[in-house]
DNA sequence: TTCATGGTTGTTGGC
DNA sequence: CGCCAACAACCATGA
């Protein structure tokens, strides 16, 4: 008796730690690893050409691997709930397996497959691998909800004991060909989706599987390094890694969480070591809280409408947005959905991180890493000659100055759009008003008393 | 119900 | 250069 069984991979792309993998290879004996590029997908969410280079080196890498176990990887083009229906059909498909993705898109993408493969009586598994923990049990263990603190979720997991083991990768998951597979399911290069590959950056992180376990062996031998990490002492100026790189592997799945943390465990158990929330455990954890969170919170990547988010009347300036908009969802090998709305909600005091008046100055910041200014002085070229002493405020400089470095500030390089002491006492006072207005939402007697209570602090202040 | 506690990365300026 | 107080007074959690 033949049976077929589908493998979507999405994120998760990888054979390591892969239980929906292996659930397709036990349940029959005909497994069809799909990936599907989705036309949905690049024309709504920003893709830079280095994260696409990324994405389909992973897939090439992903199909090499899966050859030495007697497999192939299927890439399909079109929207999901139009290619299953025929490829259900096509291939006599009895199971579709895949990871759990817990990203609203992906949420309400993945509903629709479930009544399609129902419809097409093809039986359904799907298997948390992505995160350390089930976030669906978490919140439940948790009451409910998600942890909106760090503490708490450490918290939280303590009581659900270690995170599950890393599984085995399949050792066979033999696969019935086509002799025009590549010409039909091959992995496409950038060309034939449109991209012109010398607008590339330089290949500093290949994509893969193999990659990501080759990088994670080699820093997981610094084993003094890692046990003295502490996120906050790393340099985010460097024009070196100064952290793992871990995290484009983690993002689209090359790399299972769940390994990366045992792998950590078995040097942790040999010696003192750093610890949450600072430590590289810690990492995965801050990966974990946040993922935790969007997938219990309506609205995560906006402000309106989204519950654990300040309300904060910005201000609507095109030209500013346009000098920041989608410059992190586009350009970062590592973008992911929730710890980057987490991540901007935390640095904008809109959430879990509450001192508004801890304001970063573009000055200081850098300056306490990279007193010289070498990373500027890389990426921006135009403010490569400056002396050391203007290199972060350059139109301090004196007009001499700039025209011995070759760049005159609004002319070779535009000026500062704001100023930033101004904007950081504006910005401290616009917060201060949304936390009080905020705090005082529920209106009539709650609003009295927290307005006295303003009012009493004020005075014990002034006496 | 009330209140203390702690919070992964702030900056400035004086000593 | 390192240390420390002032700045203004936040929130979620848990006792």
């Amino acid at each position: 008796m033949k049976t077929c069984a589908i493998h979507w991979f999405r994120k998760g792309l990888r054979l390591h730690d892969n239980p929906a993998l292996l659930a397709a290879c036990k349940a029959a004996d005909d497994v069809k690893p799909v990936f599907i590029l989705d036309p949905w997908f690049p024309k709504n969410a920003n893709v830079g050409i280095n994260r696409w280079r990324f994405l389909l080196q992973t897939l090439q890498n992903l199909d090499d691997n899966l050859k030495k176990v007697n497999s192939r990887l299927y890439v399909v083009k079109g929207k999901p709930n139009e290619v299953f229906p025929k490829l259900f059909k096509h291939w006599g498909v009895s199971h579709l397996t895949f990871e759990e993705d817990t990203e609203p898109y992906a949420v309400s993408r993945d509903s629709e497959i479930q009544k399609i493969a129902k419809e097409h009586n093809v039986e359904v598994t799907s298997c948390v691998s992505h995160t350390l923990f089930d976030t669906q049990r978490t919140i439940s263990k948790n009451g409910g909800k998600a942890p909106l603190t760090y503490q708490r979720l450490q918290t939280v997991l303590s009581s659900m004991g270690s995170p599950p083991k890393p599984v085995e990768s399949p050792t066979k998951c033999q696969t019935k060909t086509e002799p025009d597979h590549d010409k039909k399911y091959g992995v496409p290069s950038l060309e034939e989706l449109g991209k012109s590959p010398e607008d590339c950056g330089p290949l500093l992180f290949p994509g893969g599987e193999t990659e990501a376990l080759r990088r994670m062996e080699s820093m997981i031998q610094k084993k003094s390094w890692i046990c003295s990490f502490e996120k906050p002492k790393t340099e985010p100026n460097s024009l070196e890694p100064s952290t793992t790189v871990l995290s484009p592997y983690l993002k689209f799945g090359c790399l299972s969480p769940r390994l990366f943390y045992y792998k950590l465990q078995e040097v942790y158990s040999k010696a003192k070591h750093t610890s949450p929330p600072v430590s590289l455990h810690g990492q995965l954890l801050w990966r974990e809280f946040f993922y935790t969170v969007a997938a219990d919170t309506a609205n995560f990547d906006k402000m309106e409408g989204n519950p654990v988010c300040k309300q904060i009347p910005w201000d609507i300036n095109e030209e500013y947005l346009k000098a920041w908009k989608e410059v992190f969802e586009e350009y970062l090998l590592d973008a992911d959905w929730s710890l980057n709305a987490g991540n901007w909600m935390w640095l904008s005091a809109s959430a879990f991180f509450h001192q508004y008046f801890r304001v970063y100055s573009p000055i200081e910041f850098g300056k306490k890493t990279d007193k010289d200014g070498n990373y500027i002085r890389k990426y921006v070229p135009q403010l490569s000659k400056f002396p050391k002493a203007f290199i972060y405020e350059p139109w301090k400089a004196p007009l001499d100055i700039q025209k011995k470095a070759g760049c005159i500030i609004g002319k070779d390089y535009p000026k500062a759009i704001v100023n930033h002491d101004q904007m950081r006492k504006k910005n401290i006072e616009r917060m201060a008003n949304a936390y009080n207005s905020n705090k005082t939402d529920g209106g009539g007697e709650k609003r009295k008393s927290e307005a006295s209570s303003v009012q009493k602090k004020k005075k014990r202040k002034v006496e």
